[in-house]
RNA sequence: GAGUCAUUAGCUCAGUUGGUUUAGAGCGCUGCCUUGACAGGGCAGAGGUCACUGGUUCGAGUCCAGUAUGACUCACCA
């Protein structure tokens, strides 16, 4: 049955992926292989697959399957996690297009609508991910508020709780007055956005005199509880220890004197809202104000601030200043750019708001983590990594772990009053709580409202997705992982978390290797976003280019932690490419085999070529994976195939139309042909394997499970003759096509004597294989000019054919002269080198002699240069 | 404001401890080619003062300093 003409990825991947699932390839069990080991970092369990999972996906895919056929116990971990806020975001949005309101439900009700929304959209990302090839054990499949993992994380905290590393306490923190929960530092993105700067007028009490503050948010001055001047500020030296009015709510507060005032910014002046600014309220604290919290949950006012109760921040700002101005209060308005934090989920303004929370000290539980980073005993690709981990760890900061939110984790934490008390369950606290309070009922003990950090889940997931808080057996094989690989925006939220927790519960790095994968962006580099609408859809770019071609499209273009500037027609490259192969696949396919023949001697050249080839390509994709250059592994793979394997090597052996071929260059073909799919299955899965099934002959092993080629010793000469045969013949090929030679017009080249022509010609394997590719009816070696010849060069040497030249004398002598230039300056550079005493005996020995080399190899070419021209110039 | 990194062909990038015939690839571009694996193809070609200025060295795209431009991270002043 011959072979389709063009390849179809459709049929093919559906086939082998169902293939391989029922084979039960892709699970794993501890047994006596070495194990390697890599967690998915989850996605949200909301998400639906965009470039950044394929790009990274696929870089996990290659690195387990490649293992898989070295031999290794592979094992890729699948799974979500739950995405408190954007999940929690989504099912409200839900329920209100259903017409109900959160607040309407109670915890218990809400949590029910969300697990049904999970239960409905939770799995079709692993659904996506199955179509992109990935081998992951889905027998592992693991959700971060499934029982082993909520079991973890309470395991968790009640350990930290325990250790004295967790506290509760109340702190400015970012709050997103839409989520009505609070956010982390990273969770907040800074923008510079267009604003005003408001000039109030805050008069003394006996209203002779008043001074004016620059403020971007004049709504806030409802909580207002004091002016605040530099200690050396002149201007204002006449305020010094009294007191002004805070206009429209006419309270009086005491002007203070700090350092911390920059005379230079504004007017010098500055009001001070402790409950609604970090640095205000330190002055607060410094100073001892009286903190007046003038704002709800949603962001509207609170009766606490006297006016405006009820309404929106933004609305109210709006209506101040017009009172404001209506007092003659309002001095002026100013444009002023400045910095506003952003919710990263709800786009929200962020409002910084005091509040009781959840903290993990992070100080001495991060300094393993630290330390393991910087002796690289876990190990960052890039490099460069380091520096922005080092940073980050150096100065980190107290992490808060409460979120106001229903779904999630519920912090395991119950309260009589002021005392705390944790236990993996009510019963478990009540019975602490008891030594306290015998008196305590059950109804008595409150638990703790809020929610834990998603990030609290995940940075155990390592440990959790082999229950190694309770079960030896997994993690003690599987830990640690072997790679982590992820984008570097997570680098603080999840990556240094992981290592902490690693180092914190089971004493050791969660994983050896980072390789942090680059931003995919478009072609304008631009980050791709729902909301630019600039990112392709993910499964219909399987659909149009197959799996594989999507593969090789993300990986051709994504250097470590280099961003990766997306274009479909990387794609369309990889379609090509899985194309290509299946032609080459054809054309085997679709020779008849005569077992009678005898091998022609230039295949046995061809294949002894292409097998040293081999295991240089071999040892080049080997020192590329240790260092993780996987798009360079892949180009590397990708012109092998393409120019060395289609191009030549299948041109070298291919038998005249219609002519039987030798068995033993069959048989050699398809080794090589099994070669190259094992060599390329971890980057495109599905045509190798394709492929392999058809070239497999005695190998009953399927590809996934191929062996992996160790490299084997090689020939570096028979690369060299090869290479000058190749040379000769797209040399010969240009000058076919510049004289409108026929390509295959059977030619008698010329050839000058010199050494290494004479092993060309002497060599009948190496003749015959010049003559098939470069269409010669002779070569022969010959001394004296050749009349009405046209030549050229390759290598150091003179090749030439008997043919009129039907370019321009002129034009030609000009392009020789051109060459003839470069050849001179060539030789130029290297006689300065070679003229220079101290580069002759201070450089190593085979450095000098390559010089010589090169010096000889360009005066040859230079003498050749110079008769043709002085034989052109004859003809003019 | 502090720090990190980058700058090589029209575009996107390689270039491994300084020495690979005065720099490589893919895409794009130009010319030619179609019964015989593949137009999702073949053959060939053009295209670069390696950002700039100095320095170290026998030798610099590669190391050092400065300049310019850009990107990112962190912290943020009303």
């Amino acid at each position: 049955m011959s072979l389709a003409k063009q390849y179809d990825a459709k049929s093919v991947e559906k086939k082998w992926y169902d293939y391989w699932m029922d084979h039960d390839y892709f699970s794993s069990t501890p047994d006596q292989r070495d194990p390697f080991t890599i967690v998915i970092p989850p996605p949200n369990v909301t998400g639906v697959l965009h470039m950044g999972h394929m790009l990274n996906l696929t870089i996990q895919d290659i690195l387990i399957r490649r293992a898989r056929t070295k031999g290794m116990n592979a094992c890729w971990v699948p799974g979500t996690d739950h995405a408190s806020i954007a999940t929690e975001a989504k099912v409200v949005k839900k329920l209100r297009e259903a017409g109900i309101k959160k607040s309407d439900l109670s915890r218990e009700e809400f949590l029910k609508h969300a697990w049904e929304w999970k239960e409905n959209y939770g799995g079709i990302i692993l659904d996506q991910i199955k179509k992109l090839g990935a081998s992951c054990d889905w027998n592992r499949t693991s959700f971060t508020m499934d029982e082993t993992r909520s079991k973890a994380v309470t395991k968790a905290f009640i350990d930290l709780y325990n250790k004295g590393v967790l506290y509760r306490g109340k702190r400015m923190v970012n709050w997103d007055p839409e989520a009505r929960t609070v956010l982390s530092n990273e969770e907040v993105i800074y923008k510079e956005e267009k604003g005003k700067l408001y000039h109030l007028k805050y008069f003394t009490e006996d209203k002779s005199a008043h001074l004016v503050i620059a403020t971007t948010r004049p709504e806030t001055l409802l909580g207002d509880t004091a002016v605040a001047i530099h200690p050396d500020d002149e201007r204002y030296a006449s305020f010094r220890g009294k007191k002004v009015i805070v206009p429209l709510v006419n309270r009086p507060v005491p002007v203070i004197q700090d350092s911390y005032v920059d005379i230079e910014f504004g007017t010098g002046a500055l009001k001070v809202t402790p409950a609604h600014d970090p640095n205000d309220y330190d002055l607060g604290k410094k100073h001892q104000l009286e903190v007046i919290e003038i704002f709800e949950e949603d962001g509207s006012i609170s009766p606490d601030g006297q006016l405006y109760i009820g309404k929106d921040r933004f609305k109210v700002r709006k209506e101040i200043v017009a009172d404001l101005e209506e007092a003659g209060l309002l001095e002026k308005i100013e444009d002023y750019d400045h910095n506003i934090g952003r919710s990263e989920r709800t786009n929200a303004v962020i409002e910084p708001r005091l509040s009781l929370q959840w903290y993990v000290n992070m100080k001495d539980i991060s300094k393993k983590a630290l330390e393991a980073v910087e002796t690289d005993t876990v190990e960052f690709f890039p490099k460069k990594m380091k520096n922005t981990y080092r940073h980050w760890m150096a100065n980190i900061r107290d992490w808060c772990i409460s979120r106001q939110l229903w779904w999630g984790h519920r912090i395991p934490a119950y309260y009589v009053g002021e005392s705390v008390y944790v236990g993996e369950s009510k019963e478990e606290a009540y019975k602490k709580a008891l030594v306290d309070h015998p008196e305590l009922t059950m109804d008595q003990l409150i638990q703790d409202e809020d929610a834990l950090d998603t990030w609290f889940s995940s940075w155990l997931w390592p440990i959790s997705v082999f229950d190694g808080f309770e079960n030896e057996h997994d993690i003690n094989y599987y830990y640690p992982t072997s790679v982590l690989v992820t984008g570097w925006d997570i680098i603080f939220l999840w990556v240094a978390r992981m290592i902490i927790a690693g180092y914190e519960w089971k004493n050791e790095f969660p994983f050896k290797h980072v390789y942090f994968t680059g931003m995919v962006r478009d072609k304008k580099r631009r980050k791709m976003s729902k909301s630019l609408g600039n990112s392709p859809d993910a499964l219909a770019l399987i659909e149009n280019f197959g799996a594989d071609g999507v593969r090789f499209g993300m990986l051709s273009c994504s250097p470590a932690g280099g961003d990766l500037l997306f274009d479909e027609k990387l794609c369309e490259q990889g379609r090509n490419f899985s194309n290509k192969i299946w032609n080459a696949l054809r054309l085997v396919d679709g020779w008849e085999v005569d077992h009678n023949a005898v091998q022609p001697i230039e295949n046995e050249l061809a294949i002894d070529w292409m097998f040293s080839l081999t295991n240089q390509i071999l040892e080049k994709v080997d020192t590329d994976f240790n260092s993780y250059k996987l798009s360079e592994a892949l180009i590397s793979l990708y012109s092998y195939v393409w120019t060395d394997f289609c191009s030549w090597y299948l041109e070298m052996i291919k038998p005249a139309y219609q002519t039987p071929i030798d068995p033993i260059t069959v048989e050699k073909t398809k080794e090589l042909f099994r070669y190259i799919c094992t060599m390329l299955h971890p980057f495109m899965p599905f045509i190798t394997e394709e492929v392999w099934q058809q070239v497999k002959g005695q190998e009953s092993i399927d590809c996934i499970l191929s062996q992996y080629p160790e490299v084997d010793v090689y020939d570096p000469q028979i690369l060299k003759d090869v290479e000058f045969i190749k040379e000769i013949t797209s040399g010969l090929r240009d000058l076919r096509n510049k004289n409108n030679i026929k390509p295959k017009e059977l030619l008698h080249l010329y050839v000058q004597q010199d050494d290494v022509t004479e092993d060309l010609i002497k060599d009948p394997r190496k003749k015959a294989l010049l003559s098939k590719m470069a269409f010669l009816a002779d070569v022969s070696i010959s001394s004296d000019a050749v009349e009405n010849s046209i030549s050229f060069i390759a290598g150091k040497s003179k090749f030439f054919i008997q043919h009129e030249s039907e370019k321009d004398p002129k034009e030609l002598l000009e392009e020789k002269q051109k060459e003839l230039e470069y050849q001179r300056g060539f030789v130029a550079s290297v006689e300065k080198k070679l003229a220079n005493e101290r580069f002759v005996n201070n450089a190593p020995s085979a450095v000098v002699n390559k010089e010589k080399q090169k010096l000889e190899d360009g005066m040859s070419r230079i003498k050749i240069l110079e008769e043709s021209i002085k034989e052109l110039s004859a003809k003019l």
